[in-house]
DNA sequence: TAAATCTGAGAGAGCGCTCTCTTGATGTTG
DNA sequence: CAACATCAAGAGAGCGCTCTCTCAGATTTA
């Protein structure tokens, strides 16, 4: 392990002082042209990299900010796709925005409390917070510790951070809309887990349609897993056997949820016609397509980290709503 | 923004001195108690967390590694389920052994320059490695670098870091054979792409059991997506409308192939039978039920992240290859 | 031409921490 | 009881960098 090249040997190799080669590598521009290209020169020759430590030591930046991914106890968002499509565009963002991404999940209250550590610690200009479930302290907590954070998702306490979210009411009502315009009468719910913004919300704009259209109202809920979708479905099935479509909370669940239909020997949509929510890939190879309402997941996680450099450079922020759309496809 | 209290500060408040606070809290045993609980109540009182900045520059440890995964140029894997479980399950892993996870995008040659230099600028103890495709020069530049690196996945270019990878041609051999063993006789492939190890292996599996069973090889070639397992299998059907089953290199790709199957009015397995590779969630809710084969993800991402700290400890590490499984469901 | 202004480069402090070296106090041995 | 080993705690150097302050020399102005 031969020694990085320091600043001091760079200087030293240029014929310069410590300082006029940290202008150069810092980019000012009170540098004479032959001076800077012999310090650049230096600079190529050892193959010298800030050390990025020292430097944020006297800046007090580190240029780098945390993903905090807050889980749900059960351990169910490893297989959503919104999970990994969010991480990977706001990854793709901080970097072309030139900031490090640090990865931390808090799920135990364990590594609550490690997160918590971390970003008092100093270790990140900022935060980017997903979190998944309603009772989560951390949004609360970060916000205390004066820490520039941004939430994916409307934080369930209100608390004042700026946050993305999707219109997860509108896009209920857009469904649930569908569903009685195409003259279906008994219109039950698969609902998401109560303990969440997004199963919440996407409840209400069932039951708002439900209720101006005079319809009576039959819910089962469920985990936003496929399995817990089966289950609800079948659960659903039982319980008004005659019930002619079904609204469900997400695409993973509306999945489960077609498997037990087709068990149950009922056929889709002739029999049952079944909406879905989020328009995950895997929606156009469900049997038969699953049609669903989609939300803009790339622009919402870009816009998560436009919100985080806004509010660096300003410090604040305001939240953003995003539309959601109906997505026709063979299922409704 | 007040300033966070120092090892001076707590130094003072509990009247010793800094190296002695140092001391404490680095858990040295040569302090005595009475000391060691008044400087732990300076730093509680203070709410003192230590600066890593200063730290990692004297130690020359940031107890961070970097996670990086490099992918082919075309995003496909967004989509891809063993994508998240592996970030997440490697994530989960090094959080307990009190290591930071820094997770870098390589998929462009800039973020490529990107990577190498922030590696280089020693900001990270160590390296895991995700490649995804096989002319990736990122192993090899690594390597360079003489920083500990561990491979998920064998790298395409023989280069000496250790790595875990599954079976790939032993799993592919056996979902083969279960199709020998079940009287298919014209049995084709959709392989994965070429460019990427588990792509040639899945294939060369194929190949080897085609060979002993004197049947005749009809190939297709995918790139691990859905829609191309669907095009795939399309051609497949053209080429031989009278194959009997198919061997597709992953899950997604045999969703996609389901599908397409499907539309042009086979059945499942009755006419033709289908066997994927991995075994992820969602091959339990295709139709039918995807007979797969299953290899150990949790358990390949907890060896490599246990390789990479033998790697700190011994400097060397040897690769592991991992067992697979056939899992009998519906399609075959 | 002397004084005032500007400009580029060096000197040196200091960011917060760890760690070696030193010192003084205590304990042990012949 | 002298000589030595043991141990806890302090002093202080230094990790690699940025940034303010200072100053020498070039340029402008009266």
């Amino acid at each position: 392990m031969n020694k990085r090249p320091t600043l001091e040997a760079v200087a030293a190799r240029a014929g310069v002082s410590r300082a006029t080669a940290s202008r150069v590598v810092n980019g000012q521009a009170t540098v004479a042209p032959a001076i800077r290209d012999a310090v650049q020169q230096a600079i190529d020759d050892l193959g010298y990299v800030p050390n990025s430590a020292a430097r944020s030591l006297v800046t007090q930046r580190t240029d780098s900010i945390a993903l905090v991914v807050s889980e749900p106890p059960t351990r169910v968002f490893s297989e959503d796709p919104l999970f990994s499509t969010v991480i990977r565009t706001a990854s793709v963002e901080l970097e072309s925005a030139d900031k490090q991404v640090v990865l931390m999940l808090a799920s135990s209250a364990k590594s609550h409390a490690r997160v918590e550590r971390y970003i008092a610690g100093g270790h990140v200009d900022g935060v980017m917070l997903i979190s998944m479930h309603g009772a989560d302290p951390l949004p609360a907590a970060l916000s205390r510790l004066r820490v520039p954070v941004v939430s994916y998702g409307r934080p369930a306490v209100p608390v004042d951070i700026p946050y993305v979210d999707n219109d997860n009411v509108g896009g209920a009502e857009l469904a649930v809309r569908h569903l009685v315009s195409t003259g279906r009468r008994r219109i039950a719910t698969i609902a998401g887990p109560q303990d969440m913004i997004g199963g919440q919300d996407r409840l209400t704009g069932y039951r708002n349609v439900l209720r101006d259209s005079d319809r009576r109202s039959i819910v089962a809920v469920g985990d936003f897993t496929r399995e817990s979708g089966a289950t609800a479905m079948r659960q659903l099935l039982q319980d008004d056997p005659a019930l002619d479509a079904v609204f469900v909370a997400n695409d993973l669940m509306a999945v489960g949820a077609l498997q037990s239909l087709r068990q149950a020997g009922r056929r889709v949509p002739d029999d049952v016609a079944v909406v879905g929510f989020d328009d995950i890939e895997a929606a156009k190879y469900t049997e038969p397509p699953l049609t669903t309402i989609r939300h803009p997941i790339f622009e919402q996680s870009a816009t998560m980290v436009r919100l985080l450099l806004t509010l660096f450079d300003n410090g604040v922020a305001e939240p953003v709503i995003l539309p959601t759309e109906l997505v026709i496809r063979d299922s409704a």
